[in-house]
DNA sequence: AGACAGGCCGCAATCGTTTGCGAAGTCAGG
DNA sequence: CCTGACTTCGCAAACGATTGCGGCCTGTCT
């Protein structure tokens, strides 16, 4: 009795139990979920419990998915598993999602839109009940569509221009203005953005909120002042960099659209022969681990990554029982983290 | 026809395909399936594809599982996907996998034992056709168990004890080697060793390594100049170093069981007012990211991540295939990483 | 005593696919 | 024309769990 598992053994099944305790695997299965228990006598159920324990039954979520096309998991769609900002989102999404009796099925897309949709196929057809995304571009077709089909889904860290999506991410509004407030405070009028990619929520919401607290601080928006990376890493943080630098326009500070950005200056300072913070500050954004150990410590804004996990996956539970509700979106506050990548320019 | 998946949209069966195609779905199976395409007829092969291609039909993985109990999926146990060393690793797994027509289901232990256990529990529930293991301890009931149960299994930076299991590892012998090799140079001659814990394979054949290049060099091995972390962390790392230093013991140089290790002296070293490497020498091993951008510049053995991770998949799917075969294990050739945390001893 | 309600439980279908077995049909050889 | 060997395909039984439906039994009311 009992079916093969992976390897030599066999695992007992829902049969096996049934005929242990004497009753039909109808009666075993009623009694061994919580929400049918009360259709059978109380005595049963403990015999079918006990016979259960005995033999070590455990339920076969195959089985259960192909008959109640549920699953118990979802899908989590990262761009990147190498940046360091996802691990701890991913961790605090585990951890509530586990609480609550689901799994996470991690996959890694590489940025590439093509491989994100097979591995998006790949998650629907296996039954997962909800999608948490952290590639959205601003404009994303599959998102439309998938949400369009009624797939939970809710949005970590990114946004779908027009797509009114559960989502959750760092408020980059008071984000970016702590960082600016700080360089002013410290003296700084020149001040220029490594903007993130412009087809990503992040990156306009950062550049725009970087322009309106300049204004805020009464100073002038030079267009020339921001420039936008390909991509949220440090080639492209150290190739905007450059281009700034080329462009013979004066800066002092910088803030980078996120750390990654920011490290990215710290290769072209050493090209350059730069030094920071006294020849240029520069500033990050999302606190990925070790920055205390670089050189210089860079200066940053701070994100309760866990947390935009632990809201995310709540969001998507309730997605899922509401399936109706009113998306809600959820923005974290930012804190700024001073390090010595800041410091005031240097007086002439 | 066709089945629900999640959202409201409905996805083509077998069914339907062998509807529109005019043939039982048995047929059609065999028709979809390249290795028993043969037992029908080219030309309604032919008119199943057809029929196929035309709804868009997508098998379902689960009914196939439960039908054949396999899942073309593997498991993915790491103690921490948080360590920057893993991502890395699970890339290469990935590729090759993916390349193979298999996916991974990853997860998280903690290092935690239980959490392990119920982790690997639910993934051999789910049929996962092996395991790539991370989380490996040198004494690890579970997984000899499993062993036992002739689970295909693969660990990767680690081994157990006694057992023979297919493993992929860096060769620490010649990666200790050469980070002493490397301090000797420059002129150290007491080196201290600040070891992984010893109940992972990997922390006691480090330390051995140490020991023997101690020797190689002529250099007395003196006891009190190694003492074992904890974890493989910074913090731990941190706590090795402080009693280190607490115990009195002069020495000019620390080989860090690994790169998190090593980061935790450069806390203890600002505490204590130290400098390196003017004043203490340290050097790191996995060449984790980010190390050239570390104050200073940490000195590391590199090792092969991504290939680990190929190697490894490469390894299961050899396993999966040839279940007796007997058990290869693969040593990757590190090389030495030397950047600024290392330098000859401040003469006197 | 008969009727009816309700509690418990078994029957059997179902989810979508795979696969052993055997039924047709075709063809060639004797 | 019969036999045997092949192809080609359909039938139906799995895989393990869930669940609508209905049957039996007990107990209560009239």
């Amino acid at each position: 009795m009992g079916t093969p598992k992976i390897g030599r053994v066999t695992t007992p099944t829902l049969r096996d139990v049934a005929l242990i305790a004497g009753v039909h695997p109808a009666t075993a299965s009623r009694a061994l979920n919580p929400l049918t228990r009360p259709q059978v006598n109380a005595e049963t159920a403990r015999k079918v419990l006990r016979a259960a324990e005995s033999i070590g039954y455990q339920p076969n979520p195959i089985a259960r998915s192909l008959k109640t096309a549920r699953s118990s998991t979802i899908g989590l769609v990262i761009p990147d598993l190498t940046n360091p900002l996802f691990p701890p989102i991913v961790r605090g999404i585990e951890d509530v999602l586990n609480a609550a009796g689901y799994n996470a099925w991690i996959v890694n897309t590489d940025n590439d839109p093509d491989r994100e949709e097979t591995q998006i196929e790949s998650l629907r057809s296996r039954q997962v009940e909800g999608l948490i995304v952290a590639t959205a571009r601003r404009n994303h077709p599959l998102l439309v569509q998938l949400h369009a089909q009624g797939v939970p889904m809710v949005l970590v860290n990114r946004r779908v221009d027009g797509l009114d999506l559960p989502s959750v991410t760092a408020d980059d509004d008071t984000g970016i203005g702590l960082a600016v407030a700080h360089l002013v405070e410290q003296g700084h009028t020149r001040i220029a953005h490594l903007a993130g990619p412009q087809g990503t929520s992040t990156g306009v919401s950062r550049a725009r909120a970087f322009r309106n607290a300049l204004l805020d601080h009464g100073l002038v928006n030079d267009a020339a002042l921001t420039v936008e990376c390909g991509y949220w890493s440090e080639s492209e943080g150290a190739i905007a960099l450059r281009k700034l630098l080329d462009s013979g326009t004066t800066f002092t500070a910088i803030v980078a659209g996120n750390d990654l950005i920011a490290l990215g200056c710290y290769d072209v300072f050493a090209e350059r022969g730069l030094h920071c913070p006294d020849d240029m500050s520069v500033i990050g954004f999302n606190e990925m681990p070790f920055l205390d150990k670089m050189r210089p410590p860079l200066s940053t804004v701070a994100i309760p990554q866990y947390d935009i996990g632990v809201e995310a996956a709540r969001l998507l539970l309730d997605t899922i029982e509401e399936p109706d509700r009113h998306a809600r979106s959820i923005l974290l506050a930012p804190s700024l983290v001073v390090r010595s990548s800041t410091a005031p320019p240097l007086s002439r």
